[in-house]
DNA sequence: GTCTATAATCAGATAGAC
DNA sequence: GTCTATCTGATTATAGAC
């Protein structure tokens, strides 16, 4: 049953800007302090507005978070054509600024199921856009795709990366140095010295 | 200038009772639905006595973190007196119960400065307490402290552990299987097949 | 699309009696 | 230690005028 409340359109303008506050003010404060009145505040709009352009706040964070997810895709999919895709992987993870971003959103889906699908989601998608083409890059490397298969090498890289990225932002950078090196060490095996571009 | 308010002993029975019921609520449906009024509820008190017990949610998470973090110290210092080292922090983590629980309280931690600090604290003292024995072990291992030194073996096992468990959660464990079977692999290689005990 | 006005609920915190 | 009572402010959400 649909609800009988007006609903202002996707691409309104004003409608963005309500998802541009509730990231920013994510980020600065974490998520329960973008509430319906904050958001709009910050968007230079009236709380009430909130309401017309979302049905609630679950499904305006659901927004923002597949607004952000579908930028994220594009991003790598540049990211991936890159002559060495597992260098490109490792630098956009460990350079990442939305990092604490999604840090907020995983907290978020421990109690908001819609999100926590939607996360899933795109989780897999973004898993299944690196897998082909790491598994290409892989072997023409020449290694064993049963020493190391694509989704397991992929698996490390991200995993490794965001724990770094996680623990700079709390102030422990103990033991990154080291592990840097030696995950470089390994791609430069690989794929040989970074390029720039 | 210290607060005039009276304020219950740490040893109380109903202080006790505070903290678990936050650390349950927060487990549940997330931090910030641990309000104090809901946690005395849960814990069967009334909800002015959290203010008895502590100065404010601030300090009532604080301390719930340090008494989980004591907690984990002394659980770990247990499992590292292991004869196998490596695969004790490996199953630790990837078996970790209190896994989504330090997801909450990191999410939380990035606007309670107070939290932030004692995450911080008591990363470090983890990570210390881990580095003299794992670095013991890859010696007589003979594995070369160059190639790789303890606290990068440590960032790694956990990285990864934490990651995985994280994401199984979330319901996404594509490539998980692929993944602990290369690092099951080479903690064999190093410390031989686990043992039960 | 945007506003005023309003309702119902919940939060953290404190004073003071018992 | 625990209670009643109270204060103050914030939150989501809706109805209806403009």
């Amino acid at each position: 049953m649909a609800s009988p409340r007006r609903m202002g359109s996707p691409e309104a303008k004003n409608r963005a800007a309500l998802l541009d506050a509730a990231e920013q003010i994510m980020l600065e404060e974490g998520y329960p302090a973008a509430s319906s009145r904050r958001v709009a505040e910050k968007a230079g709009l009236k709380h009430q507005l909130v309401h017309y352009y979302f049905h609630g706040m679950d499904e305006l964070f659901t927004a923002a978070f597949r607004r952000s997810a579908e930028r994220g895709l594009r991003v790598q999919a540049e990211a991936l054509k890159s002559a060495q895709p597992l260098w490109a992987l490792w630098r956009w993870h460990t350079n990442s600024l939305n990092a604490p971003l999604w840090t907020e959103y995983i907290a978020m889906a421990n109690h908001r199921k819609g999100l926590r699908a939607e996360i899933s989601y795109y989780s897999k998608r973004f898993r299944e856009e690196q897998r082909w083409i790491v598994d290409r890059a892989l072997r023409s490397y020449g290694v064993d795709p049963d020493e190391l298969p694509a989704v397991a090498a992929i698996v490390l890289l991200t995993s490794i990366s965001r724990v770094l990225v996680m623990e700079e932002e709390l102030g422990v950078p103990d033991g990154h140095a080291e592990t840097v090196a030696i995950v470089e060490r390994y791609l430069t095996k690989l794929e040989g010295e970074p390029t720039v571009g």
